[in-house]
DNA sequence: CTCGATATGCTCAAGATGAGCATAGGAGAT
DNA sequence: ATCTCCTATGCTCATCTTGAGCATATCGAG
């Protein structure tokens, strides 16, 4: 049975300050070069990791000292040529990405908290909606659409276009953000798909854009689709399961609450709906004491009610009163 | 960089005659002995596959012939010892499973559809609260709790099995099959359990009902776990997603697609309000044709309404009207 | 043409959601 | 002291969604 090296790649979210962070290190690219952003990986070794969770766990605390409590499988890459060392006769390298939530900041080694909108910047939606969408990707995803060689598929991509980024009327599906990088990918949009394409020497005049990849920080590798498949996944969860919770201190007001929620579904919310919601649900439970830090009003702190889980089959903040962009 | 072997698992499900369906292959145990149930799986060739999908529709059709078409990966299992010959020399094994939904029932080879409810009866209550969850599971859970060493354990025993199986007044929630499957495991209630400790040399008294698992069939190495892991995936995702189609034929009558819809889930939904919800939420579209093979009144034939995803953001049939066990 | 069976339409109460008004209770400025 | 600016928190109300069930339609079989 022919083999393969597996590695473990972790992308890890922290909320401070209304920010969603998660955790880089700096990479050289393997093509050389200087330094990229890259998600902390490394290894599997099959000897002494006894479960995947394990190595990740190992890894990320060697790279960045930090301890990691939640964590959840996310997705399995395995298309060949990922890492274009492959091309030049080493393994083929299967890599397994996990999601980890953290509430501490402090970290060593080259690593550094990002705001994980750098990477995605059409994803925040918490102060409208975001001017790239109207002043770049429509117009160039229009492009795209019309240098397709079928009517058919010029169809087919305006309506994936329309759908993934809501234009054109149809609404905004916050977790659908795998299918937006996907789709910048294909249409070249992003700088890594033009880097992929020239290391696989299929450096074709395809797709329109190659030379003006849209404002956003890129990463190594594939490392970027790793990390839209981790915030996709987590505006899902959030909804279904109490895993905002992760993010937090043991004690917090409602309004704490509901910034981590905007900060990471990238909207903001309604704020009396989104307490009655909260409160209805069963999720938190009032402390009797106060926050004198608000610059108002003091407010309630509250903790988790872990009996929400005896009680609601799928415990999760939901999304009330979302803004229409 | 040390290698592992790359496998990979289908869970090929088919939805005939209101029964959940998933397609097995008999494989001889690692350890020798009479065939068992497996799901069919193979290596991925590093060389060939291009991409872990590419690799397991390649699996798939030389061991049964089948050509898949919606593929969707599941999990990556990488335990140590999920296969017991890494402990003689063999490699790791870490193997990506996929679930695949299929129309077709015609296969070859020694590939046989079964009924996965065989694997699962605590998971079908269609024909309401299932027997042996008060006969067996129930009594057999507390037995597992009362076991624990500290009193802390035992409460934590106690709530676990309270909040995955429903029991106690908390309610049932379809979903959670993986978390139903792992509870019975580490209680020592399916076979596999015994027979992976045992093969581990743990064979310890501790899980107290080892000599009379539920009635269940088993399968393979941790197959039966790569199935649950299928079953409540595909229970959440029906609710989010239009996949219901990918099991019915390109044209149905509403019925149809509610039984298909409950045999997946489980559970029996109240006619009138389901076709309410899958009209209203413009899923399905009337041909104006009709089903006359009824037994009464005829019925209208649709088909789905690929439009939908232009206008909603999570199209999905949603489980309107679930009798309460 | 009646029975059994299923399809399909409709109603109604209860609950959840979206939006906004109004009041409470702090801190700092005047 | 009291005014002003904040944020917290309580409450209302129209609208939509859901759960449950009644009533009627339309077929085949006897």
């Amino acid at each position: 049975m022919p083999d393969a090296a597996i590695g473990l790649n972790a992308v890890i979210v922290a909320v401070t300050e209304e920010v969603p962070r998660i955790l880089t290190v700096r990479r050289e690219p393997p093509s050389g070069g200087p330094p990229e952003d890259a998600l902390p990986f490394g290894p599997l070794e099959p000897e002494t990791d006894r479960t995947l969770d394990r190595g990740l766990r190992r890894w990320v605390r060697e790279q960045t000292g930090l301890e990691l409590g939640y964590v959840e499988q996310l997705y399995t890459f395995g298309d060949r040529n990922r890492d274009p060392r492959e091309s030049h006769g080493g393994p083929r390298l299967v890599s397994v990405a996990y999601l980890a939530l953290v509430r501490e900041v402090s970290v060593s080694g080259d690593a550094r908290w990002r705001d994980w909108y750098e990477f995605f910047p059409w994803e925040d939606w918490r102060a409208g909606r975001p001017a790239v969408l109207e002043r770049a990707i429509a117009p160039a995803l229009e492009r795209w659409a019309a240098t397709a060689p079928e009517p058919r598929a010029r169809q087919e991509r305006r309506e994936r276009a329309e759908i993934v980024f809501g234009l054109g009327g149809v609404a905004w599906d916050g977790d659908r953000v795998l299918e937006r990088y996907e789709t910048l990918y294909e249409a070249g949009l992003v700088p890594e798909a033009r880097r992929d394409r020239i290391e696989r020497g299929e450096a074709g005049s395809f797709p329109p854009d190659d030379g003006q990849p849209l404002p956003a920080r890129a990463m190594t590798l594939d490392h970027r689709r790793i990390l839209a498949t981790a915030l996709g996944r987590l505006r899902g969860k959030l909804k279904y399961r109490p895993v905002v919770f992760e993010l937090l201190p043991p004690t917090f007001t409602l309004l704490q609450l509901q910034r981590v929620v905007e900060a990471l579904s990238g909207v903001r919310l309604h704020k009396q709906n989104f307490r009655r919601l909260v409160e209805n649900a069963g999720l938190v439970e009032g402390t009797g004491r106060q926050d004198s830090q608000t610059g108002g009003r003091p407010a309630e702190l509250f903790v988790f009610r872990r009996e929400v889980l005896r009680e609601r089959p799928a415990p999760g903040v939901g999304l009330p009163g979302v803004r229409r962009g």
